[in-house]
DNA sequence: CCTTTACCCAACTAAAAGAGTCGAAATAAT
DNA sequence: ATTATTTCGACTCTTTTAGTTGGGTAAAGG
């Protein structure tokens, strides 16, 4: 499990955008409150946006607020949105050989590895967090 | 998941001399039967060796072999020989403000993912990935 | 001895990904 | 118009990954 800076800032925007339903909050009130990256976080914020999890007014009281109730996003849903690919190997498999069948098995290997993963993070929400309730 | 080339070559390696057992594989045997870079192969065993997943012997017969039986060593403890570090995040948590509180959930909830990923990872040897048995 | 075979190791390079910054443009009240 | 804020693309800096290179070690077998 490597966690980038994206997801981690992006949870943190999420969960106090969670926390100060249904107000909104402005990207440098964010970037005060909870010492964020401006520039880093508004850019965080629009891959959000795009993956419709968070809409943002103008004037008056400007700012973003969550696009539906906290209970209905997970972690897994904000993963996605900001790292896009759900999985990769990076060495490329061999197209012939005695390995073929190895790299199939292991194919296997990170599928089950990925689906125990997504077991924990598709099953925590935003309201989960916020509130405390977490898994075992 | 992020699955590195360092890591997915040392459980094909791995996988060759679980099979192979008990006879001896040299670095140059296994680099060409299973498309390996040969340097970077042997940089790999190196690892391994140092983590006692693997032994090597000199003439006559030389080559490597498993340090203990296939069906001991575990998937979990060839990723923490290669990888090093369990886990991490990558941005530095804040010393003060109310994020200290959602930095200490996130924690746990990276925790429970961890732990989900080394339940698998931890209960599959390379006897069972030799041998075809996968988890669910 | 001395060549051959194979491993050992530290330093190096190249390319990608990650973390952020910068600046100019768009938006929409007042 | 002005002000506050978001939006977008391009840019920089650093770290990590994926390898290579080159020099050295060990131990037969001739």
């Amino acid at each position: 499990m490597q966690i980038t800076a994206r997801v981690e800032y992006a949870l943190r925007a999420l969960l106090a955008l969670a926390s100060a339903e249904p107000a909104p909050l402005t990207a440098a009130a964010l970037s005060e409150s909870h010492a964020l990256p401006l520039t880093f976080l508004q850019a965080i914020l629009g891959d959000l946006r795009r993956a419709d999890l968070v809409l943002n007014q103008r004037l008056p009281d400007p700012g973003y607020r969550l696009s539906r109730p906290a209970a209905t996003i997970t972690v897994g849903q904000v993963l996605r949105a900001i790292d896009g690919k759900p999985a990769g190997r990076r060495a490329d498999p061999p197209t012939s050989g005695p390995a073929q069948d190895v790299v199939r098995t292991l194919d296997l290997l990170w599928e089950a590895a990925d689906t125990a993963l997504l077991s924990v993070i598709d099953s925590v929400t935003l309201a989960d967090l916020r509130d405390g309730h977490l898994p075992t």
